[in-house]
DNA sequence: CAGTATCCCTCAAGATACTG
DNA sequence: CAGTATCTTGAGGGATACTG
């Protein structure tokens, strides 16, 4: 990701969304965030990662409104990472990429995490986009307009 | 991505799936595929990646099983990129991501590109995880068993 | 048209030392 | 512990010329 384009005016919200997690780290962090992961310290040693990207992917993050700093629960002077609002509805994106990962990734007998669900222990159904009468809705059922 | 660890056995499928569209542009290419961009130079004026850069993924993306070339609908002499049945699955992702997008990352009166219904014309529906029991599935009733 | 080859450059990423 | 600062490396990406 060098020498980018100025990247001036993204009307697709795909672009601009590549342009927060498209990147090896940003994605794994919300992982994390999701799985209840909320300290620089806890994220950077889940993560491998070198401390100054982390560093600079929690500011982006930040700065897109998807995390946000606060004081840390259990008392500490330090801070924690959490999720806002915005941040949570990356659910949907989380599960898809875990569920086609799950899917799709991973040979026959290989072990591989687990998306259950807390009430029964089971796994997550498939989340698959629905149309407005109930069906299925395919790839060839949709369409993007585009802005002029 | 440099100087990466050697990556051995990596059991979560986020982390996997980052492997594969962690980048720039793997998942535009996705978009395009999904909006019915087949030929590398429509992909390529489509997107404004450096031709080398598109080889690059285009390959990638065949390799993992995503796409797959084909010769060309129209009779001529080239390929064409299509989303093979595991491709087509990822559907339910680039469609959260959109629609996340949609919703995040244009201010109030900013055009965008729309996601829409072929049959109605209509925006699609929100796509939103479920549990079993049909309720929604919010972030905290979830949770990841990790292999050990 | 559909790529490949080449060159160059920037910046993401890693390692490590340092500070509050 | 939670970062920041600094240095280094090399892969990602851009531009362009070239080939079938």
């Amino acid at each position: 990701m060098s020498k980018r384009k100025p990247k001036l005016y993204e009307p697709c919200p795909i672009a601009r969304s590549v342009d927060i997690f498209g990147d090896r780290w940003s994605l794994l962090i919300l992982r994390d965030a999701f799985d209840g992961n909320r300290r620089f310290g806890d994220i950077q040693r889940s993560l491998g990662v070198a401390r100054n990207i982390l560093s600079h992917r929690l500011r982006k993050l930040v700065d897109a409104g998807i995390l946000k700093m606060q004081s840390a629960s259990d008392g500490s002077a330090y801070q924690e990472y959490v999720l806002t609002a915005q941040g949570e509805r990356l659910f949907p994106i989380v599960v898809a990429l875990r569920q086609w990962g799950e899917r799709h990734l991973f040979s026959c007998g290989e072990r591989h995490s687990h998306l259950l669900e807390r009430a029964t222990g089971k796994s997550v159904p498939l989340m698959i986009p629905v149309a407005r009468d109930g069906t299925i809705l395919t790839p060839e059922a949709a369409y993007v307009e585009k802005v002029i």
